[in-house]
DNA sequence: TTGATGTTTCTAGATATAGCGATATAATGA
DNA sequence: TCATTATATCGCTATATCTAGAAACATCAA
């Protein structure tokens, strides 16, 4: 389980396509389509879906997953040719929790 | 009672500097030298010290501790020639209970 | 193997932030 | 009033982030 950082937390929901995104994956199925394959609530969302969303390029959305992940806030999962992404509760928890106690 | 935002408080925070500034103002006489006038803890702390404690120069400390002060993070209060900056308890608190929900 | 589709990475220009020195403002005291 | 000290604001350069399009990579199906 990665340790959680406060600052490069910030850095990447510093941002508001970001913010919205790990928001929106709160109540994936509230926020995107249905997928043929891998359940938006269980396996989480594909890039494609989060991008329109978002409404900006695909490249920049794809970029700012990345980000997310880097952070520890979201995981993600390659099936087949999609990859899928969701939150990690647990290392948002942790942050919280941290964020109680040393902010 | 300023209503607190999310991204402005991320952005804020997202920079090491005004960080560990908010961080350095919760225990205020641990981190910053007794003043003359005003209480660290009471009062605040004066923007000269908290400039010295980062080591940055005078201009860039004002204006972090003006962005803090806009993030809704901190408060200010002029007391003769002298500005005092303290943590503003209540809205961290708010915005760690907002996280808790919203994030 | 070829082509179609989804995703990631690379490159680059536009915009924003970092951080400094100089200047302006405010308060104090001689 | 004038000089001094503390803080805030302005103007600037350097660096980082934003974001797109193009190219590369991965997967699957024909």
């Amino acid at each position: 389980m990665m340790r959680m950082n406060i600052l490069e937390a910030f850095k990447a929901l510093g941002n508001p396509t970001r913010l919205s995104i790990l928001q929106n994956l709160r109540e994936p199925e509230k926020h995107f389509p249905p997928q043929d394959e891998g359940d938006v609530t269980i396996d989480g969302v594909c890039v494609g879906s989060i991008q329109e969303g978002v409404g900006l390029s695909q490249s920049t959305t794809s970029t700012y997953l990345a980000s997310l992940q880097r952070a520890g806030l979201v995981t993600s999962k390659r099936m087949g040719g999609w990859t899928y992404y969701k939150r990690n509760e647990a290392n948002i928890k942790k942050l919280i929790e941290l964020l109680g106690r040393e902010l």
